[in-house]
DNA sequence: CTGAAAGCGCTTACAG
DNA sequence: CTGAAAGCGCTTACAG
């Protein structure tokens, strides 16, 4: 509960200048790098401090100088490949530009993100990169963050005018679904995802953009709600045969929820890739060694790490400016299988 | 490259006095809970220090108190997702006990390793968690962080007198054997990982135990090394069958290295649980869902990120104690299907 | 119960 | 080129 107490005897400024005859500040603008400074005191300054051991207190200068040299990374499920690999993403290029990362999980947890959040802000962060825990409340947030701290929202949309990054959704589940409209399939659903979020809406969107493009129309039980998760989606797999004639094919929410759909498939006598056809989205690691392996919507995560922790910190060199929306791309992902297989002969629609 | 300007206007302990007529100690007294406040003042503080939104800096109150209430969290790989659930681990408990999580991954680079540490220090971590980079030197790293800042190791060891929590591997390994042995197996490989790990002769020694004690001698050509990927085990599938008679099942070195050999088995026309029997060791999420579904080693790598936090914690209030090594227990996940697969009959060796 | 004063480790005008 | 002095936001004996 308590901080902890650091040993004794730290290093300080005041003991290298002793130990070399100069000043504090003399000290100072030689760590600062200051060509101020004679070349031969420079010299004498910096054997000194190497004998002595020194560790820059990055947080005292901090304080005097009025800066912040960390970046809050608040994430809603470190568990999840997909988050693990932005943030490793991320603290790459916060490493890269000198700043450290203050990691804070949230576990989906709305109450967790706010504890989180109050803590993190506690330690000064120069900025907050946010992705946001499920059923996030943007007023909410704002009030507690405040103006002073900016933040890049990530993944999941909020009511704030806080600068989002986010993927492509639209797009992906359009190029998900016109792979499949090429291979033949006429009945094809969108399975999964909670229709209130905005990457389920999005995505949801290019479906039917895609659809429209081909002169279809979606029927209304081809859009099958379900949590993103392997298991609800196994256990939702019945509605897609729920009305003659059935879908042959599914664009779905995510990779988490088409791997549960091969499961449930497989558990009802089906087969995908034989006689369904399956496109994820996220790529996650698991899509590559499933059982058939599964096309899908790659969005790289770790280059999304690196692109929020750009943008973050593009924005606090630049507080005044507009609120930005960037949306990164994402691509198709073909691997042969859980698609492969075509619409039944004489099924065009 | 250099850190931010905070935005101006920062509330302080003095606008809090200001506005409500005390001094600044008092403001701090109540903001620390001090018994010794008048209650009307305490409840005049509060109203004050909610109506200006005060933020309090606990950098600044950490330098006077020559405490710190962070903790260095340094990861050799956050996209691997033993190490992801691992951090979460750690977060989770090291929010809980009011520390903030400073991460520094490190992607398996030694050099990446020295700077990423160098900097956490800076920010005067009051202790660090490290699981080090594939190839690291106790004793470089131990001039580096010098012995001021607790450190414990995780996973894999170091030559440092730093406390160590690490897997028990092998028991896991071990356990993993004498399963493929009921099973009815004689021929049994340990496949995969560098012999200069720790874990992996750790792994070794457990099977070879197991074997040993079921009367059996491994052969050395049972034991093939392979970097612990999933490609890289691919490859090496051939190794297996060099010589006859051939292994007709394998411990592996962790998962990654079994679905690399699942994937080098089918290329090979063979099939894992029904030609040839897989255990892993790890337990990662891919595991469920490969096919065929893997048995392997459970580690819970969650648990473990917590039991670090706690260790480390632990740690800082007991500084002198001697340094301790703690063995985290595993526990064999049996999923039907890698391991199916019986010995061929008159196959007892 | 409350306030004045010193100090954590650093930086930065300002003199010299 | 170098040093003395003030100050970042907080805490803590010490008086009163």
């Amino acid at each position: 509960m308590k901080p902890t107490r650091a040993a004794p005897g730290r290093v300080t400024l005041t003991d290298i200048a002793k130990g070399c005859g100069v000043s504090r500040a003399t000290v100072s603008l030689v760590l600062r790098g200051s060509p101020l400074v004679n070349v031969r005191t420079r010299e004498r300054v910096e054997a000194e401090l190497k004998r002595q051991n020194y560790v820059y207190h990055r947080g005292a200068a901090n304080l005097r100088r009025k800066v912040s040299s960390g970046v809050a990374l608040v994430i809603n499920d470190l568990s999840n490949p997909f988050f693990a690999e932005f943030a490793a993403g991320v603290d790459e290029s916060l490493a890269t530009a000198g700043y450290v990362t203050l990691l804070g999980s949230t576990g989906e947890s709305v109450e967790r993100q706010q504890a989180v959040l109050n803590s993190l802000l506690e330690h000064d962060p120069a900025g907050i990169i946010l992705s946001p825990a499920e059923g996030s409340d943007g007023a909410r947030l704002h009030a507690l963050v405040g103006t002073r701290t900016p933040v890049l929202v990530f993944n999941r949309e909020l009511d704030t005018d806080w600068d989002f990054l986010s993927l492509d959704n639209r797009r992906g589940a359009q190029l998900a679904t016109e792979h499949l409209l090429e291979r033949g399939h006429r009945r094809i659903a969108f399975f999964g995802g909670h229709r209130d979020s905005s990457s389920c809406r999005e995505r949801r969107e290019g479906y039917r953009l895609a659809m429209t493009a081909a002169g279809l129309t979606p029927e209304p039980q081809w859009l099958i709600e379900c949590a993103p998760t392997r298991l609800e989606a196994a256990g939702q797999t019945g509605a897609l045969f729920a009305r003659d004639p059935a879908p042959t094919a599914a664009v779905c929410y995510n990779d988490a929820v088409a791997l549960g759909l091969i499961n449930g498939l497989s558990a009802r006598g089906r087969r995908a890739g034989h006689d369904f056809a399956v496109v994820g989205f996220d790529d996650i690691p698991e899509a590559q060694v499933s059982a058939p392996p599964l096309s899908t919507i790659a969005v790289d995560p770790r280059a999304r790490g690196r692109q929020a922790a750009e943008l973050i910190l593009q924005r606090l060199h630049n507080t005044d400016a507009a609120p930005e929306r960037t949306v990164a791309p994402v691509r198709l992902q073909v691997r042969a299988s859980s698609d492969t297989v075509s619409a039944p002969p004489g099924d065009a629609a």
